[in-house]
DNA sequence: AAAAGATTGATCCATTTGGATTGATATGAC
DNA sequence: GTCATATCAATCCAAATGGATCAATCTTTT
């Protein structure tokens, strides 16, 4: 049996969305992380993390780890990072000392165009085999299932005591 | 702007394909692999490879990176952590001295099975906000996309060293 | 048939990861 | 107002990660 049997095995028995969607999203992963990287010198979640610093100005850590459902550290250090390289800065908020609200800087707009632009590109490339109308589909699906209850917080999968999991509702009543 | 506005605004702009979908495999695999860890005591790739080993027997090391696209030490690390628990063995192909062919043992599948099955709800659970109708058109446009000549090469984000990509020509030529 | 090149899977090792802890601040209970 | 609890972000540290190298084997070239 060749490797594209087996793949098609794969995605052809029980549990073919839940492999279909890590397929497609650590092959892409692969391919992005490794370009940013060696491109830009930082690990994904830095430009994850410069992304929303730049969308939502003033954001704090807590938010984009909830936007990029990755582990508090990781934030943390994405933008100590990015502020030790001049794309980000931190003011200690008015309303409540623990916080930080963080900015880009001027360079990281800059940067973050840049990096935005491949991003947009392979978003183009990674999607082509979908006409428009059909990429509205999937999107609209994909979206559906984000806003549902059940993507952060698993009855089958035990109680979670992860920092990720939070008290986001989109959708709720849906 | 509360994180539920955050999060809309993300899945409105230039990228929210690609927010989108790692949006889901992120949250999804932060469930995920916490379950599996605590209770299985062995890491998500090994799960995944133990689900190809068994789904293929005697299937190459090389093949399970191909259709979990994952860096060659992860599997073969994968591979020996298993056969330490005795859920897998390994045999040197006949054909070929380098090759070792890998086989579940009974708890190999045993394991399996039951891992499968909370696999099986977990799905259920993530994709309950669609129809079967609609599961179905997500699953057949995420296959296109999966298919597509550029997901694990990207002539956008540069020439791909990495020994993720492989010569899996699936739907070349749809 | 010898040499060069390619391929398989294991191992090495510097870096990254993420759960847990800590320190600082805020909130709630009494 | 004090004490207990909760929340935010930084740091700690054991474990995982992944690019690179290696040894073994197979293939191709001449």
């Amino acid at each position: 049996m060749t490797l594209d049997d087996k793949l098609a095995r794969v995605f052809a028995d029980d549990l073919r969305e839940l492999m279909m969607i890590s397929y497609i999203v650590l092959g892409n992963n692969a391919v992005t992380n490794r370009f940013i990287e060696r491109t830009y010198q930082m690990p994904v979640h830095a430009w994850s993390s410069l992304y929303a610093i730049a969308k939502f100005p003033g954001i704090r850590a807590k938010e984009i780890r909830m936007i990029f459902p990755r582990p508090q550290n990781t934030i943390s250090r994405a933008i100590s990072l990015l502020e030790s390289q001049g794309y980000v800065r931190q003011e200690a908020s008015a309303a409540d000392g623990r916080e930080k609200r963080v900015f880009a800087t001027l360079a990281g707009v800059d940067i973050l165009a840049e990096m935005t632009n491949y991003s947009r590109k392979r978003q183009a490339e990674l999607f082509s085999p979908l006409s428009e109308a059909e990429r509205q589909v999937f999107f609209d699906l994909a979206n559906k299932i984000a806003a549902g209850p059940h993507l952060l917080q698993s009855d089958v999968m035990g109680q979670d005591d992860s920092q990720i999991a939070h008290d986001n509702v989109r959708g709720a009543g849906n």
